[in-house]
DNA sequence: CCGGCTTTGTGAACGCGTGCACGAGTGTCT
DNA sequence: AGACACTCGTGCACGCGTTCACAAAGCCGG
C-alpha cells in the first residue's frame, strides 16, 4: 500500500502563507536555485524561519537536515496541497469597473484560474468582450457553472447587488466565493467565502496613521489638549 | 481639563472589524434606526455578540445596559477612532489595468480617501485621465506627496516594479502602503504595509475546494488509493 | 571514520483573540 | 415601589498560532 499521507488539517494561518512560499519558490526555481534553507525562504517571505519550518512540516518531512529543501520538490508539494495540480475555472459576476479589471487582468488564467465566464444584469454590457471573454446575461450563470464545472465565483457587483449575486452563485452550484463588494454575505455554512475589501484596508491604514500623529502630538506638544489631527 | 480618553491599544483583530461595524451602522443610520443592540449588530456583521461588545468596549463604555447603543454616536466614535474625521488623500502608483480601475472606482473619494494623484513610468499613459485625475510621471511623486500631504500610497504596478514603487513612496514620505502587487515588500519598520493579493485568495479557496473533493473521494470510494483530484 | 558544522523538525512556553457566563445597570409594567 | 425583562461590560478559561530552543540528522574535510 502506498504511503498514505497523514492529511492532518493544516492551520488556516499556514494555508494563507503557502501561496506566498509557492510564489517565491517558483521564482527561485526560475533563477535556477535548486536548494533553499528555511532561513532564506523566511527572509524572502518576510517571516520567521521557525514559522517556515513549522508550516512546511505540515506537508510532511520534505527537508534535509544540514542542507535545506529542494526547491522543485517543495513547489510540487505545495501545489498539490493547495489543489493547484489542475485549473479552477472561475466565473465573475459583475462587469463593472472592477469586473472588467479582473477579467482583463490576465494573471488569473496564468495562475490556474481561467475565467470561465463574466455575467452582468446590465443589457448594455452584455456582448462586450473582456479579456477574451464575452459578457453574458446573469441568467446564463447556472449554465456556465455547470457546463464548465465552476466551483469558484467572484462577486464584483455594486454592494446592493452582492447578496443576490452570491445567492445565484450558490444556487448554481458554486462552493467558494471571493467577494469584492463591501457587504457581509450570508451563505450556507458549506460555502467558503473570502472577502477583499478596499475600504476596510484603507481604514485600517487610516487608524494607524491617526495613531501615529496622535502619538506625535502627545510627545511633542503639551499633554491633555483635545485631539485633532487636522493640522 | 477635558476627559482624556484612556487610549489603550486596540487589538489588530478589532481594528479590522471596526470598519465593518462602521459601514453597517452608517447603513442603519440611513434607515433611521437610532438604537441597536450588540446582538443585532453582530447578526448584521456576521460575528458573535460578545465579540461586538468587547470590540466596542475598547472605544469606551458607550452603550446603555438594557437598551443598546445609539447608532449615530457609535458612528461618530468609530470614525474618530479610525481617524476618519478628515480625508486621507492617497496616491496610486501604476496606471495599468488595476490602477485605472482603482482610480475610476469612485468609492475611494466618497469614503474619505480622495485620489491625490496617479503616477506611472510609461510615457504613453501619462496625460490620460482616470476618474478625474490626470496620470503624471512617477518623478512627480515626491512633489505630489508633499504638496497634497499624502500619507497613504497604493502600489498597483506589475510585480517587478513594486519594490521600486514602494521605495519611491517611502522616500517621498508616505508612511502607509496598500500593496496590490504579488510581492513581499521590504520597507522600514516604521512604514505600515497591507497587502491585497488576488492570487493568494484564490489559492486559499482552491485549497478548501481540493480538500472538499478529497474528502468526498475518501468517504465514497475505497480508502488508501493514491490521491488525485484530476477526475 | 570521526569531529565539527549546518539545518531541519518539533516539544514546550507564551501570548493573543474568542466565547461563555454572569454581575451590574436600565427601562417598563403593574 | 417592586418585580421583571433586557442588554451591556468584563473576568475567565480555552484554543490557536507564534516563537524559542534544542535534539536529531545529514554533510564534509582531514
Amino acid at each position: 500500500m502506498p504511503v498514505e499521507r497523514p492529511r492532518r488539517r493544516i492551520p488556516e494561518a499556514t494555508v494563507a502563507r503557502l501561496p506566498v512560499y509557492l510564489r517565491i519558490l517558483a521564482e527561485q526555481a526560475d533563477l535556477e536555485v535548486d536548494r533553499i534553507s528555511s532561513d532564506r525562504l523566511a527572509e524572502l517571505a518576510g517571516v520567521n524561519a521557525a514559522k517556515v519550518r513549522k508550516d512546511l512540516s505540515y506537508l510532511g518531512s520534505y527537508g534535509t537536515r544540514g542542507v535545506g529543501y529542494e526547491v522543485s520538490f517543495l513547489v510540487y508539494q505545495i501545489r498539490r496541497e493547495l489543489g493547484l495540480t489542475h485549473d479552477w475555472p472561475v466565473v465573475i459576476v459583475g462587469a463593472g469597473n472592477l469586473g472588467q479589471a479582473l477579467a482583463g487582468y490576465g494573471g488569473f488564467g496564468e495562475r490556474g484560474f481561467p475565467v470561465a465566464g463574466v455575467v452582468d444584469v446590465d443589457p448594455s454590457k452584455i456582448g462586450t468582450v473582456l479579456g477574451g471573454v464575452r459578457v453574458r446575461h446573469i441568467d446564463e450563470l447556472a449554465q456556465i457553472v455547470q457546463s464548465r464545472r465552476v466551483n469558484i465565483g467572484v462577486v464584483a457587483t455594486p454592494p446592493a447587488a452582492a447578496q443576490d449575486a452570491a445567492e445565484r452563485l450558490v444556487r448554481a452550484g458554486v462552493t467558494s466565493i471571493l467577494n469584492f463588494a463591501p457587504v457581509v454575505l450570508t451563505v450556507p455554512r458549506s460555502v467558503e467565502v473570502r472577502k477583499v475589501d478596499l475600504a476596510v484596508e484603507l481604514q485600517i491604514l487610516s487608524y494607524h496613521e491617526q495613531r501615529r500623529s496622535d502619538g506625535q502630538l502627545r510627545s511633542v506638544g503639551a499633554a491633555g489638549i483635545s485631539r485633532s489631527a487636522s493640522a
